[in-house]
DNA sequence: CTTGAGGGAGAACGTTCGGTCTACCTCGTG
DNA sequence: CACGAGGTAGACCGAACGTTCTCCCTCAAG
């Protein structure tokens, strides 16, 4: 524990390691890449390494861990503009489309990490699952507020249209992938709160 | 090359390893398993692997051509059925839907290749985006034919429904998945070809 | 002053990786 | 018959894997 002298909240040298592994595992995936590298490009030793982690599995949860904050903080950014309900659904998928145009992007961290931990009983996995399983009863909570139709389909709907671009952001032109999520996360708008009378101004 | 006693194409064993590894490798992931299982499991010697295929990418590009055969072949079953072109674009969803609900489903061979291989230089890789870009215009053609608006637009909103269907088909309900991949489908059609007549069939 | 956690440096562990090699067998074809 | 392609069986290679280990240094807290 301790708080040493006010530097970082745990050891620095941990979250260089942390922050190794996260930058590594995503652009290069994680079962290419062995702890070898991550030591080395990170400046510590193994032993530093298996001090604060268990061992490689941990590191990857941890790196899950820390992408799933930052998505979390991503939202909760959206969240604090205090924007009409559809209006912060709007944000939320310009936010998306932001990232996928951002320098470095290589899709889905939790999409990508399913594709090589398929096996559903895997602690790797299943941070996948308990993931997306947030990200869709958030997106479900904000289209019902947004006074769409049935939410779970609007809520679903949404993140297909996610899954899609997240995907292809990386494999096909960003601008592209970026302006059919937006178009397509407006049609979702439009036709599922079709019947919505004008100006049922809800607040998220 | 030889006709033999007329059995395989191509030898029997190197079908039979071919085989072994499209399935571990699609339902286990490229990286995480080795020559040593699919030469077991195939029931095949290491020298037997090496005289079919130059290396283990070798055979990774093989089940990625497999696998492309496979979805063209699925799209063609489809084309010969000679329906109108929004109809063909819907049997279309509805294959892909059938294969999300299919036991044994495990996303999209060539988006999990691509989060293996991350690389745009490396063979694997290209192989995704060379699949990935006849199915873009594949799918793009149906819908100009079907009288889709901006053709492109559409083309490209298909393939996102599709991408996102095909990589939450294995991390939720593939029920519900193909439900929303149908309704995405049918409401893209919906829009994208409000101004048109009825009863202007065209075929495909 | 002593202690112990955090870290550096590096040897070593056993296992698995992808790949090469030799030796021998078995057929269908020329 | 002879030959060569295709196959089996298994030893072997060097490298990389994840993990554990010992030894020593530093420095703030008790």
């Amino acid at each position: 524990m301790s708080a040493s002298t006010g530097s970082g909240s745990t050891s620095q040298a941990r979250s260089r390691l942390l922050g190794t592994a996260t930058r590594i595992f995503y652009t290069e995936g994680i079962h290419s890449v062995g702890v070898d590298r991550i030591i080395a490009e990170a400046q510590v030793t193994r032993a530093t390494l298996y001090r604060h982690f268990k061992g490689k599995e941990d590191l990857i949860l941890a790196y899950l861990q820390q992408a799933d904050q930052g998505i979390r903080g991503q939202v909760a950014a959206v969240l604090e503009q205090d924007l009409t309900a559809a209006d912060t659904v709007r944000a939320v998928g310009r936010s998306i489309a932001e990232s996928i145009q951002t320098p470095g992007f290589r899709g889905c961290a939790f999409l990508n990490a399913a594709a090589e931990y398929p096996d559903p009983a895997h602690p790797v996995h299943q941070a996948v699952l308990a993931h997306r399983q947030w990200f869709l009863d958030t997106a479900t909570h904000l289209l019902a507020q947004a006074g769409c139709a049935p939410a779970d389909t609007a809520g679903r709907h949404f993140v297909m249209l996610r899954d899609g671009a997240m995907a292809a952001g990386c494999l096909f032109d960003p601008a592209l992938i970026s302006e059919t999520l937006l178009n397509g996360v407006e049609g979702l708008l439009r036709t599922s709160t079709a019947r919505r009378l004008p100006g049922t101004a809800d607040r998220s």
